[in-house]
DNA sequence: CTTCCTTGGTGGTAAAAAGTGGGTTAAACG
DNA sequence: CGTTTAACCCACTTTTTACCACCAAGGAAG
């Protein structure tokens, strides 16, 4: 599945290459079916394949929607969900919504997570890389897990 | 496994040659397969032979990351992880981002650490050890402890 | 003590692959 | 309909990577 970093760049008309790395897998995996959503909880943006997708999308739906919170999450994650697919260069085109966003320019990093990817704005990467390591990092670390890196 | 320390140096492109002493180990147990990806608590990098490295993946996707800190946590330590190999000449290539999130230029520092080497900065690698021994140190230990060195 | 040979380390080169830009056509939108 | 937006495709440029060759150091043998 999905790991590693890749810096990527965006054209005029907002599209950018996924790197050769990814593709594969994306391609294997999807049959060229992608989504790009929103992340709920960061500036960033997420590439699913659709099946992937798909399986979030079918929990999210199950849950009780008369509750105004959950409706919120539903509208923001499908909501922005968009269909995507690569173009004969290995490209995806981004929407100027989710562009936006994110804070999308020019300039965005691409992170492998396992099941999806995450388009940061290289603004927004830098402030959230910025924050760490952070002093007491290990500590934290310990309560929250218990893994032997 | 790994221990021991040797000074390493790069090339213009991000290469540097494993230490022999390392090479056969490292060949050994990962066939050839390894990943290198940066340490979550220190500016350091840390190269896994394959197999030990999916060990602590596995660990770490199980993890319930509806909670912000954890999401932080693999987006770290996943995002960097990065599949490299050997070239012909027993040579490792650190991409870029992880050069820069270790400060790497010319020169490195490569610690043996049981599963996996850790590869520093010379600067780096100076800070730490200038902050050790400190006063007190072997009262603390004491407490984290119960070892008679 | 000197020379040769082996082994590890370094840099360079050329071929292949990946990424980028843009022109043209088709589709959506107002 | 006119205008804008997206899809498709072609061609160029840049980067990557695999491979080769050289240099330096260390050890063994004469």
């Amino acid at each position: 599945m999905f790991r590693g970093i890749a810096n990527v760049s965006l054209d005029q008309r907002g599209r950018f290459a996924v790197p050769t790395r990814f593709r594969d897998t994306l391609l294997e995996r999807s049959e060229g079916n992608l989504v790009l959503t929103i992340d709920i909880a960061h500036t960033c943006l997420l590439l699913y394949p659709q099946r992937d997708y798909k399986e979030i999308e079918d929990k999210l739906v199950a849950l009780d929607n008369t509750q105004a919170s959950i409706r919120e999450l539903q509208r923001r994650f499908i909501g922005f969900a968009t269909e995507v697919e690569l173009d004969g260069n290995g490209r995806v085109l981004v929407a100027t919504e989710l562009r936006e966003y994110a804070g999308l320019e020019r300039k965005g990093v691409l992170l492998g997570q396992i099941n999806k990817l995450e388009l940061w704005s290289d603004n927004g990467w830098r402030d959230t890389t910025s924050k760490w390591p952070a002093d007491g990092d290990e500590e934290k670390l310990d309560e929250l897990v218990n893994i032997r890196f």
